[in-house]
DNA sequence: CGCATGGTTGAGAGGTCTCAAGAAAGGTGG
DNA sequence: CCACCTTTCTTGAGACCTCTCAACCATGCG
């Protein structure tokens, strides 16, 4: 439907994310995909090593960023969407115990050692991806830290809903969401158990619908309303 | 004692801290110097710009960064103490609503507008320190997400003797704390009277002592036991 | 002295956790 | 195509951590 004559039809995601943070011109683009190696797959399960290699784009699947304590807890601190870039800010490529944890199968294309954003556009475009991960931050910072199982839930879920329509992969308010409930508790900070009885109560309520790994919003205007946040 | 003859006994606060981060000549400093303007100083429970305006160091006093909820929950995000940047990182100048909030009587230098950071020794010392700020609310979401409340106090209590002790606030592991109740709860995801009764239980246990707003840590060994982390 | 602010304490409610057991779903080999 | 095993989800019951409400105490200041 819309022709982009130099990209074929659509975009790649990580081009089509970036997109969302300022204009990229053709020779950006191709800037950018000159710095990028080819494309390397990983298993659900891997621990991706970050620590001293260059960034890298997730083409596709889902990861995360996550914390472990000695006692075998584990705080998720970020979700990873197609499109997004690991390790070009700061915060994935912090010195601290942060592990990346392949969620899914996935699909990275590294950078060259030394990656430098290259041109001007693609470097305020760069920044505004990085602006846009602290965002995230900050918006889970406050779900754990003031918001009831129900509150954190209903806000993850717009959240992931919102990211992924960015990148075209949400029919209407329907989703795939490849995440088990002991993945969901570790980033909402809740116990599996708890995490299942809150997604069966939004279920019963007619917030939300699951089939599988499916999921629809029902009610978005009662999610947002529960998941505040006024931001 | 230590002889430092190009700016006098001691260091400015933000200099001290910045050079945490990487070594600075005395012309990086001077190029520093030159980009601040003059002290400008604010009330406790102001509310400080930071949209639009051009990025400050914080000279003497503690502030925070907080998001309030609709219905007044308030989730403070960051400390920042004498000699932290504020604005410099996409964090703190984030386009959200994220309000800075002196919680003593502050003294700053706000930079010129267009602000860059001059030397490239500078940009690497800005970087590492916008590092550690990330590292920071790392530990956060760690702590709001999966450590109880005695965990979570004795966490941010070594956190905040570490980053006193950077910049010469601390006399051997006695420290002053100007933080009301009520903030260490709204940092701490808890409430106001569980902050309270965790005090009470960790002075009971001897992990630390309070007179006023004179804190102690008579137990370092197990406060580190006890706040985990393992970073 | 009286008020305002911040800290302390008690009691009961409630959200979330842990333990434990089953049910459902998915993959694999025969 | 089925039996079987593993993984994941579901549900119940009781414990526990933390919350809310409410009162009271301590301190400082005009």
């Amino acid at each position: 439907m819309i022709g982009s004559p130099s990209q074929g039809a659509v975009d790649k995601p990580h081009v089509r994310r970036l997109k969302r943070y300022g204009p990229l011109l053709d020779e950006d683009v191709a800037a950018l995909e000159a710095r990028l190696g080819r494309v390397e797959t990983y298993p659900a399960g891997k621990n991706l090593e970050l620590t001293g290699s260059p960034p890298m784009f997730l083409l596709s699947g889902w990861a995360c960023l996550a914390h472990s304590l000695r006692d075998g807890r584990r705080q998720i601190l970020a979700f990873l969407l197609p499109g997004d870039g690991i390790g070009f800010d700061l915060l994935t490529r912090s010195q601290r115990s942060v592990e990346v944890l392949a969620l899914t199968p996935l699909k990275v294309r590294r950078a060259q050692a030394g990656f430098a954003a290259g041109t001007e556009r693609l470097g305020r475009v760069f920044a505004g991806a990085a602006a846009a991960q602290q965002g995230r931050m900050i918006d889970q910072m406050v779900r754990l830290g003031r918001q009831t199982a129900l509150e954190r839930m209903a806000h993850l879920l717009l959240e992931l809903h919102s990211r992924l329509a960015e990148i075209g992969e949400v029919r209407g308010e329907t989703f795939h969401l490849p995440l088990k409930q002991e993945i969901l508790a570790d980033a909402l900070g809740l116990s599996l158990v708890h995490v299942n009885r809150t997604l069966q109560q939004m279920k019963r309520d007619k917030l939300i619908d699951m089939r599988g790994a499916q999921v629809t919003l029902l009610d978005r205007s009662a999610l947002e309303a529960a998941s505040d946040q006024s931001s």
